[in-house]
DNA sequence: GATTAGCACTCGAGAAAAGTGAGTGCTAAC
DNA sequence: GTTAGCACTCACTTTTCTCGAGTGCTAATC
């Protein structure tokens, strides 16, 4: 059977009303609503090949017709037209990415935020992989008898820093050679790469304080290494969850809520995404427990170097012609704030 | 009206069969579950009693009795014992701390998760106020043309940093010279102090580009000074809510993740309690959509310096007794923990 | 041959009715 | 003061009923 013109705009029309009303659409409905120049009757039988070829299902013989996952991906590859975001929301975005422009960071939780209260579903962000991140310079700052800080800043500007406890004495001295003598040794050399490397056994030196000192903070130093490698996850509008119809359903509310604060697997399922602007719906999704939602995401670049993912998880049922084009604003102003004026350096991932 | 010893029995039953059951509980199911010696007629007078008394309230006529927040606060003050921690609990919660001990930050994480799952419901641990904490050193370290770190190191050894994009160029001299410069300014002198200062104007220098380097970065200085005031709040067990019967209702449950979720309101709330171990119970919480919540918290210490605050918040209907020996419990481990052995530093708060 | 009007049928949702049972409050006896 | 007895209450559950949107089929129409 073929997808005539005709069932294409019988289609565009259930998906397009389905999507805003949340309901079973019938023939009636789409006959009075849309102008089709069509009877019901006719509808009907349209609607009924289009079920048989597997874009629509019926929850019970007496109901409308609700559109399958094959049929939001013909919709969203299709059928959607180019959705252009109203000048009022366009300067929002603008505004709250350029008032935030000097702080990094920050700037990731405003606009996930933003987002969030602009599409009225959760929203995330990540920061990427650290992997092939290389090491720049180590500190060791003193606090107290007790307590120093390790500070880490890698070649792209992030910095992890840890208070840790160490349980001999220090002086100021050591801790600055020490530091000097892991910034020699690891300057230049990836995260992973210095993972894999015997530590502990590196830093033997004959003076006993040093080594010590050197055994005291090096499993530490391992162990923040592995977190930087972690990639940070914010999320914003969780909530949003109870406003959508779907959910009005305690144990669904929960099994969605229970999914997203699994944040390893979350992040898991993030980060392993392509990059573009990447849209899985429903089924799509390798996620067993995601099969019922669905997932936009997009990543911006600053210079043509990865710098983050930001996206939104919500209801198969989704505006994905706004939905797509807040986020894909979004990450382009992102982009282009902060290109740098004279693009000078290497281009990476 | 009295409380009789008898009235307090009956009272110490109801309330402990409520907690355990979250059913009404009635004079009948009273007198065969408890040894009172007395009949189900006698309870009812008791009962009238103490309803009348406001110990206990009524859903409808022909249902049992439900304790009151007042019942809730004289069991808690006087009639539920010490429940003592079974050896397994504590084993968990000491090693968990243990092989944490290193890193403060990941330590109050990792306690926070633990007291959620023991506890089976939302906990969290706020870090103290940094009001009064001095600023050790500032240091601004280059990244690329356009990106520099800001690093401030406060005198208990937290660190904050950020990724500035600067639009300025600089020299790694003046960098340096910046950095120093507002070390010695500013070090000795407490955040809030810092920032009631006219910064901006400081800094101006005979050099051009040195004043043009302050310029762009004072104001995100200011603001990072602002953050750093901030008290950081960390959540676990969020959808833990969903297994307590109150809360198996989409809008209950709504309203206290919409409720916990605010943030900024909630760490206020935190923040704003005294120390020590605190019950507050139902309408006892001045905040109004706490009313129908029981929040329990404890602070720990280091040296007697107040370090941070762990708890949870539940229905008012809570295990009291085995929710504030466990924190308890965890609180004075934390402090145990990371006690220096020679006491040495002056008393903060 | 495609389209459409007509009609019987389906089935979930919501309202109304009936039944159930835990629990109360009162009274009178112990 | 305590308790047995009993009528009464009222949320909750189950059952029954009604309603209406929607379907699928058939026969008439364009």
């Amino acid at each position: 059977m073929d997808l005539t013109e005709r069932k294409l705009k019988i289609l565009h029309a259930i998906v397009a009303d389905f999507i805003h009303s949340a309901e079973p659409v019938g023939s009636r409905t789409l006959s009075k609503k849309y102008d089709l120049g069509i009877s019901p009757a006719t509808i009907r039988n349209e609607m009924s090949d289009l079920e048989e070829m597997g874009y629509l299902t019926h929850p019970h013989t007496s109901a409308g017709r609700v559109p399958s996952d094959k049929a939001y991906r013909l919709y969203v590859n299709d059928l959607m037209g180019r959705y252009e975001l109203p000048e009022e929301e366009k300067r929002i975005i603008s505004e709250n990415i350029q008032t935030n422009v000097m702080e990094l960071e920050n700037t990731i939780e405003h606009v996930a935020e933003l987002l969030s209260k602009l599409t009225n579903l959760t929203s995330f962000a990540i920061t990427p992989r650290q992997d092939t991140n290389k090491l720049k310079y180590i500190n060791l700052l003193p606090v107290d008898e007790q307590t120093i800080v390790l500070m880490i800043v890698a070649e792209d500007g992030k910095v992890i820093n840890k208070a840790l406890r160490i349980n001999v004495p220090y002086t100021l001295e050591n801790l600055e050679l020490l530091a000097k003598a892991m910034t020699q040794t690891y300057r230049g050399r990836t995260i992973s790469d210095v993972l894999t490397l015997d530590i502990i056994k590196y830093f033997e030196t004959d003076i006993e304080a040093m080594s010590r000192l050197a055994e005291s903070i090096m499993p530490n130093f391992m162990k923040t290494l592995e977190n930087m490698l972690n990639v940070d996850l914010y999320m914003e509008g969780l909530t949003n969850i109870f406003s959508i119809p779907e959910y009005n359903d305690i144990d669904r509310a929960r099994m969605f809520l229970e999914m997203v604060n699994r944040k390893k697997d979350f992040t898991d399922v993030l980060v392993n995404r392509d990059n573009g602007v990447i849209i899985t719906i429903g089924n799509e999704n390798s996620n067993e427990i995601m099969q019922d939602c669905s997932l936009i995401t997009a990543d911006y670049r600053i210079n043509g170097k990865l710098v983050g993912k930001l996206g939104v998880i919500g209801p198969t049922r989704m505006k994905y012609d706004e939905v797509t084009s807040v986020i894909k604003y979004m990450t382009d102003n992102l982009s282009s704030a902060f290109q740098i004026t004279e693009g000078d350096f290497d281009d990476e991932e």
